[in-house]
Parts: structure tokens; C-alpha cells; sequence
DNA sequence: AATGAATGAGAATTCATTCAT
DNA sequence: TATGAATGAATTCTCATTCAT
């Protein structure tokens, strides 16, 4: 794998496991095999470099999160698939849960980079919404204001779960977290 | 007032507007009026002023929560309550809402301290569900995972709409917002 | 108990149980069951402090080593009660042996405060060893000397004890002591 | 020179100036010509250097004593050298004396360490004394007492004398040291 | 290009001393 | 007179960043 990549995959193993402020860049530099002086080939800052990984980050969430994703098919059937995709990914990747939770308060992740980390994934979700209200499925609320509802719904839920263990992935099926979701954005006449 | 809340106070301001980690005692002192050393009188270690610091959070988090709530009203009138206190209080004091997302990944907060910090919120809301449930309102699903839901995807909102602001408090009306929690969580024939 | 002398004795203990270095004057006051602030009514710093905390356990050690001293007894059996009661004193109040050792390498104990301390000592026993030496009993070899050396022999041997418990007191009775320190300091034909 | 030697050649002369508590970090970093944090590339702790530079001390301080030893030579002649060695060095090196006193009661040097530090002398002393017990030319008490006695008595003598300058040296021979020592330690008829 | 030793600014914490009460 | 809260300088230690090799 290329050097750049190594660095940025030590560093996402090491702050999920450590935190951000426990992870300085000589352990990223142990971890990736390298001398610390190697990432500042790559990275101008630590800040940089950060930012990479949050971005590299949102790409492998953005691609679990549309897997397998049919657009071809019904509204509800993409929302449940994208749903389901999220909840597993997350429950089956901690690390990279824990890396989110980790980097969505580091003064380092500016709006901008939120957006931009964000931007694949509501390209292709808000038309889904879109077409959603148009069928009259959903509820007259702006898009965004639904869908972050229900990714938070899905990702506190998770967080709960991993700092008292064990309690949603034994007891939550998959039928259950749609029924919540579309709970939360169905329009009901 | 107190120094000791003086100190927590200031303490409170700082981690809000600039993060934990960009919150070194010598600021908490220069804020709190006070030199650095003072502060090891009220504290033992910068942690335990963390931990206090998330303890009186919690306590104002909670008492906000709870605020005209009336124990003899319907479970809808009293779900209603507490999920728009909780949103207008995020709405309206960001500082605490911007503190809970700090401390809420701060090595600091133990799993045991959190739990601590929730236990009396929890205390008056789970009956509300439980006696919800035996209503026929609520879904069958645990209390934790429906309540936990609907605050994830409420604070989860409001922190979106911090960094990309004026978004949801404009257009969210308050029925809005119960029109989502509720279809989160309530039973359909 | 005068206050003045029981911060002296709660400084003792504190200095022979924890070391100098991690006696602070914070501890100090909470032994002695008085205010920080008023230590400093009977000693303007914490050097003072020390250095009258190295006067009384001089005067201590000096009245322990002259205890029982017949002054009309002979130069030999003069020596051997203050050599035994040296060896006792420091083995049974080891205390005050450990607070000499970390006095005497403390900057705050100066080569004048030392001399002062040593004084009423040596006035006693200078004289036992001219009458020694007039007698033809002991060596040609100033006074210092010898009476340092056998001090030092005791001591250290001692202080090795406390290090590596056990070894010397259940063996080294009381004559043995005395004919190592005879043998160095007798005059042989 | 190595950095790792220079940091510690540079803490003794501090040490054995100033004192232990009067050697900060930056005072050494300063002496040795490097930054603060460069030390502690070579020592993870101020108290790990510390004994680095006991155990170098004692290096030291062991080949100075065992200088010049004939292993074929008398037992008498054996010790003859051993503490004359001791003698000289303590007084033309009081630099190391200095330090050894300071390091003696260091709460970094360990009882374990202390061992460790002498164990080289003592495995080249203790033989000699065995012989000259099993020749008769010593008393029937415990090498480690005669031994640690002489060693005391030496040391103590020195000491005084730094402190108090210029009364030893120029009095005290080689043979009336001598004179001494064998005093304390050999056997009468 | 890669390294890792060196740096020094900045962090948490301690403690002798002061002073208002 | 006695107190102990308050102070801030000083200490140990960390770590992002640089640079000679």
C-alpha cells in the first residue's frame, strides 16, 4: 500500500483506540512503520493530516452506507437499504464509529470539511427524499431535517450501545430499527 | 458566588468555545479570576474539575428537561414536555450544547460517571414510557432505544444546524419536531 | 507542649518518615494541628525551620550520648558509655537517625550551624581524649580524627542496617563494638 | 562525547554542586548544552537518570578503589591499597564524594539499587576478608560490619573535613590511616 | 526520499509564602 | 494571635515540528 494511505490507516487504528489527544505523531510514526519526520512529507500538520483521515473516513462510510444500493428501486426500499447498511456498518466497524465520534469535536474537522466529507452521501440521498415527498411517502419537513434525525437516531443509539455494551444489538432486528425510522419520516394522513 | 462554581463556570465557557483540548488550567484561571494554583485547592487534577464540570452540566441539562413537566398529565402531554424542553434548551443555550458534545467523548467522563449523570433523568422518564407501553402507545421495543433515539436524533439536529446555522430553527416548528419523535416511537395497528 | 517545639517534632517525624523533599510545610501544619500561616509567626522561612529542627535533634543526640557519663570514671570505660549509647541511641531511635542523614546533605544546614551543633558534644569529649592521649592510651593522631572516624564507623554502620534490615543488631553485641572502636583509635607498643 | 554521557556527567556536577533538589531539569539540559526535552529521549524519568548517574558514580568510585589491586599480593597488602585508593580518591575527587552523600539518602536510589551499585566491590572485598579471617588476622565478627566500619570511618572523615577544610589532608598520613583501620578490624592475641 | 534526534513552547501540578479575616 | 485561602514561580514532562545526515 502507498505510504500515504499507511499513515492515514495507523492513525484512524490509533485515535479510535486512544483518542485524539492520546495519539501523538510519533506512535502514528511507530505504528506506520516510519519516521516521524516521514509524515511531514505527506502531511504539512498534524491538522492536515487529520483532515485526511476524516475525509478517508467518509468515503468508507459513504460507500458502506450505499452498498448494494438498488436506484432503480421504490423509495422505501433505498431508505431501508442505506438504513440498514448504516446501523450494521457502525455496529461491525466500532472503530471507525469511534473515530467519528473522536474527529466530530476536533477543532481540526472545520464546517467546510463536514460538508464536503458529507456531500456524496446527501448527493445521493436527497433525491431519494425528493422523490419521496413527491409520492407523498413522507412527511412535509425538509430533507435534511429527516434524514439527520434519523442518522442520529441510529448513530446514538450505537454510541449508547458501545459505552453499556451488549444491551441493542441482541435485542434490535433489523424489522424494528426500519419500523422507528420510517416512524420518525412517514406521512400519515 | 462560590469560587468553586466560579471555577466550573468558567470552565464551562471555555471547553464550549474552544474545546477540551484547547482548554489548559492556566485559561480556566485567567477566566475565573483566580490564579492557577487556586484551582487545585477546589479540584485534585484537571480530570475531577472535568468530572464536575459534567456532573453540573448534566444537573441543568436535566432540570431543563424536566421544567413545568406535570406527572399527572397523559404520557403524550408529557413526552411533549420534556422533548421540547430538551429541544428549545439546546436551541437556546448552545454553550451546554456545544459542552456535551466535548465532554461526551473526553477520556475524563467514565462509563460509570455518565450513567451518574443521567441517572435522574432516566428515573422520570422511563415510567413515562413503561406506563406508555401499558397504554398501547408506544412500540414494543425497549424504553432505552426508543428514548435514546429520539435524543440522538434531536441533538443530533441541533448540532448540524450549529455548524451550518440558521437552518432548522427557522423552519422546525414545534409540532414539527413531536410530529417526528412521536412517529418514532408510537405503535400503528 | 509549646507550639514553637511541637512544630519542631511534627517536622521531625515528617522529615524522618517522608525525606525532606516531600515535607512540606502544608504537611507540616497538619501534623503539628495548626494553620500553615502560623508556622510562620515562629519561623520566618522554611530554611529557618529546618535549621531549628537540626539544633534540638543535636541537642537530643548530644544528651543521649552523654547520658550516664561518670566524669571521674577512666578514659577507657568514659568512651565506652558514650560509644554504646551513640549505638543504642541510633539504634533504637531511628528517627532521629534518619533525620540526620537527610539534615546533613540539606543546603539549609550550614558548615557554621553544624559546628553549633556539634559543640557541647565535642566539649565533652575533647577533653577524655587528651587525658587519653596523656595517659599514653591512645594514638598520636589529632583528636578530630579519631573521634570522627569511630562516629562515622558507628553510624554508617548503622545506616547500612536500616537499609538492609536485621543484619547488624542481632549480632554486633556490645563488646564487639567496643574493641572495633578501641582497636582504632589504641595505642599499640 | 555521547549525549546520553554528557546529560549524565553534567547531573553529577550539578548535583554534587547544588545539591539534589537544587538540579532541575533545565539546569541540566543547560550544562549538558541541549534542550529540556532531549534529556528525557535518553531517561524516561528525572529519577531514572538519577540512577543512571548512581550507578555511574559507583563505576567510578569501584574501579578508583580496586585501583592497582595485586590479587596475588597478602591480604594485608590487599587492603592496604583498597583503602588507601578509597582515601585518595574521596579526597582528590570531592566532587564524587559530594555526590555520593547527596545520592545516599535520594528517595530514587533504591535499597535493590544500592545492592546493585556495590555489588562489584563487594565481590572483590569480601574474598580478602574471608582470608584474613581464615589466616587470623582478623576479628570474629561479620565482614559487612568490619568492612562497612572502615568504609564509614573513611568516608566520615572526608566529609568533615570538606566541610570543615583543610584539617585532614595535611595531617593525616597514609600510615596513621592505616594505623587506624587495621585497628578496628584485626585480631589480638 | 527517509529518518529520528533535537528542540522548546506549553501542559499539569506543587508549594513556600502572604495576607485578609 | 491564628488561620487557611490565594498566589504564581518553578518543576517535571509531552509533543508538534525541524533539520542534519
Amino acid at each position: 500500500m502507498e505510504k500515504h494511505q499507511l499513515i492515514i490507516d495507523a492513525t484512524c487504528d490509533l485515535i479510535a483506540e486512544n483518542g485524539l489527544q492520546a495519539t501523538p505523531i510519533s506512535s502514528v510514526a511507530k505504528e506506520a512503520g516510519c519516521g516521524a519526520g516521514t509524515i511531514y512529507r505527506y502531511f504539512e500538520t498534524k491538522e492536515e493530516l487529520i483532515e485526511a483521515v476524516y475525509l478517508s473516513l467518509m468515503e468508507r462510510f459513504t460507500s458502506a452506507c450505499l452498498e448494494n444500493l438498488d436506484r432503480t428501486a421504490s423509495v422505501r426500499e433505498q431508505l431501508n437499504t442505506i438504513w440498514l447498511n448504516l446501523y450494521h456498518y457502525m455496529r461491525e466497524v466500532p472503530r471507525d464509529a469511534l473515530l467519528l465520534d473522536q474527529l466530530s469535536v476536533a477543532p481540526a474537522i472545520s464546517a467546510a470539511l463536514q460538508e464536503r466529507g458529507k456531500r456524496d452521501l446527501k448527493a445521493t440521498i436527497d433525491p431519494i427524499f425528493t422523490r419521496g415527498r413527491q409520492e407523498g411517502l413522507i412527511k412535509d419537513i425538509p430533507d435534511d431535517v429527516l434524514g439527520v434525525f434519523v442518522y442520529g437516531g441510529i448513530s446514538t443509539l450505537l454510541r449508547t450501545d458501545r459505552n453499556a455494551p451488549c444491551v441493542v444489538p441482541t435485542v434490535v432486528t433489523d424489522d424494528m430499527l426500519l419500523s422507528i425510522c420510517w416512524g420518525a419520516i412517514e406521512k400519515r394522513d
